[in-house]
DNA sequence: TTTGGCTATGACATCGGTGACATGACATCG
DNA sequence: CGATGTCATGTCACCGATGTCATAGCCAAA
């Protein structure tokens, strides 16, 4: 490959004259750029990065770190595929920057993360972010203070820079918003219960009920995913068996997400409940591949699992320009993300009527 | 950050001796290497891969184009994501390798790619790999003879190498599980009638029928994907009305896509017609979110994108590692990858009693 | 005319490693 | 005992850019 010098001897200048038309950072004459152009042309010169890294210290890299690509097709995938969305909004916000990055993934491993980020210390990558497959806790090895780490959908003990989902605010809009559409009875299943994002959005729905000055009614609320188990399916046939049944029965069933929404909606018409005008139903996340092509189409939450990758970037991009900054206010606090509620099909907006529809099937 | 200088200085050591010990390339005292280690280890030294590329031209980076990305929510999304699946696979297959992978996105605008490529040579990349969203064919910048490049889920008309999901074969081997199932009457919903996988699809389809000895049917095929068309579902609607309508009705419906087959749940539901029950339903991709969710599960092809990803990724470390090797003979043609049928409840496997359930449909 | 300032260009050192080669201390061999 | 080989280590140049400094030419101000 051709070098700054091969250029300079065909166009019978210095080096340096080369690197200053490249680097437009000092005047050159017209004729004399000219030149240098028409070899840098001729010769297919592409000016290597690792010499300029060199002198400059700067790599103009930012390194990746996530499970996201190499997830083993076993995994649980408790969301679909989140974090492929933050990486893209990373990516997007990165590109718009001009830096480059690198991925790797942990393929499941949280051992190798020691190694990847040792391999990208080794490319003098000039910031780092951590992304995880859903909201949680992480714990990950020290890296030297000089360059910046930022987690995405998660968070550590010691207060790295995170940007995170605001799980708790999603529910309670979401709710909120059923409840002006005149649903009173809403049932909540949720994820799986040690994970973080169950507490924070039951915390929401349970907001939402209060400001509306209704009751929480624990009859109402019931985890049901138990990530892995064969008869998943059966539990919650189970659940919403037994909501369908009680004295006052629910009138919108809130899921944990859209492919929880999914399951419900086969459930449903299984038994002959008819979505919505028998019982509304909501999800979470906005996974637009469910949300938007089942029938009729889903309302939920937006996750915005690219909103958090782009600000996740920005964030990374602001702490690597300001190193020193003063990134104890404000800014040491987890950032949170929310999106809007998606309104669609799957919800009524007159609840009055649907009561009367779901008596009809408790008497089935 | 610490140079092997500062190592060598501190262990009492010449520079190069540091060196010997990273590489392990020539023998050193013991105790030099201890104190060697125990330097590195207190000033917390990474070697610069920059600094050691220039001297070994080697970079140990490979780069990935893909649109996966950051495809602008807008964009269509045929089948669900199975870009970033193909990413997967060959991040993993990289990894292994001991090479780093550099990725970047066209943001959907493919006048972007010679940018993006030039910006991979400037890191000088050992190699490069495109992933394009579908099966397509594609016309890409030429790049340098020197370094290799291979396509992935999709091909150029100058025999670039490419490894490309094997279509044909994939609904051939469904059809005639289908066959074997004692389904007759097969019909297929396929996709937009432009895309490459639609033609190859339709031409297993109507091989599997034809091996079989059975007629090829004009009215059990329709083309029911017009991406972007509001009233998709209400098209959809309609062929599976005529569908049902016929004299001699389809035992089983073939989607294009798992994203299809939702939607047929849907509709199918909708009318009140059971499935499988009463009308079987297969997909295609083996998109899990959606085959294993759906209930009851969806019978498909996997497509296996993930695998296509790894072959490219092999294929691109052969070319890397053996520049001149022949690959005129068989390398040169696309490499086919093609997964099995997953058989699912979704249909049945005693069809006769099903044309009786059916005709009752369509007396209805 | 001299001086100073500006433009356009080049010489050279430098960034952090590694390859080529040299050297000194021993051990082995004929 | 001298020739040869191996081990352990050092010296120095070099990879391909760019920063620093120097310089030559030219024009305007003093």
């Amino acid at each position: 490959m051709a070098t700054i010098y091969d250029v300079a001897r065909l166009a019978k200048v210095s080096a340096k004259t080369v690197s200053r038309v490249l680097n437009g950072d000092a005047p050159v004459g017209r004729e004399t750029r000219e030149a240098v152009e028409a070899a840098m042309a001729q010769l297919g010169y592409v000016p290597s990065n690792a010499a300029r890294m060199m002198r400059s210290q700067k790599s103009g890299l930012v390194g990746l770190i996530t499970g996201a690509i190499s997830l083993p097709s076993e995994a649980l995938q408790p969301q679909g595929l989140p974090d492929l969305f933050i990486v893209q909004g990373i990516q997007r916000a990165m590109a718009a920057s001009g830096m480059t990055m690198m991925i790797a993934d942990t393929g499941g491993r949280l051992d190798r993360v020691p190694h990847l980020i040792q391999t990208f210390l080794r490319h003098r990558v000039e910031g780092l972010i951590y992304v995880a497959e859903f909201h949680q806790k992480v714990e990950l090895p020290r890296v030297p203070a000089t360059t910046p780490l930022v987690l995405a959908n998660c968070f550590d003990a010691i207060g790295t820079p995170a940007v995170l989902p605001d799980d708790a605010r999603g529910q309670r809009d979401l709710v909120n918003r059923l409840i002006e559409a005149g649903h009173r009875r809403i049932a909540y299943l949720t994820l799986p219960l040690h994970m973080v994002a169950t507490t924070l959005r039951t915390a929401g729905y349970a907001a939402a009920l209060a400001q509306a000055g209704l009751l929480y009614d624990p009859a109402l609320v019931d985890c049901a995913d138990y990530e892995g188990r064969e008869d998943e399916t059966q539990i919650l046939w189970d659940i919403i068996d037994r909501l369908l049944r009680l004295p006052d029965p629910p009138t919108v069933l809130c899921c944990g997400n859209d492919k929880m929404a999914l399951r419900v909606y086969g459930i449903l018409r299984s038994r002959g409940v008819k979505v919505p005008d028998e019982i509304s139903v909501a999800g979470y996340d906005n996974y637009r591949v469910i949300a938007e092509t089942l029938f009729p189409p889903l309302t939920t939450v937006d996750l915005s699992y690219t909103a958090i990758g782009v600000r996740a970037a920005q964030r990374l991009l602001a702490m690597i320009s300001e190193p020193a900054a003063a990134q104890s206010q404000e800014d040491c606090d987890p950032m949170l993300v929310s999106g809007p509620v998606y309104w669609r099909g799957s919800v009524t907006e007159r609840p009055a009527s649907k009561i009367a529809n779901l008596k009809l099937v408790r008497e089935d």
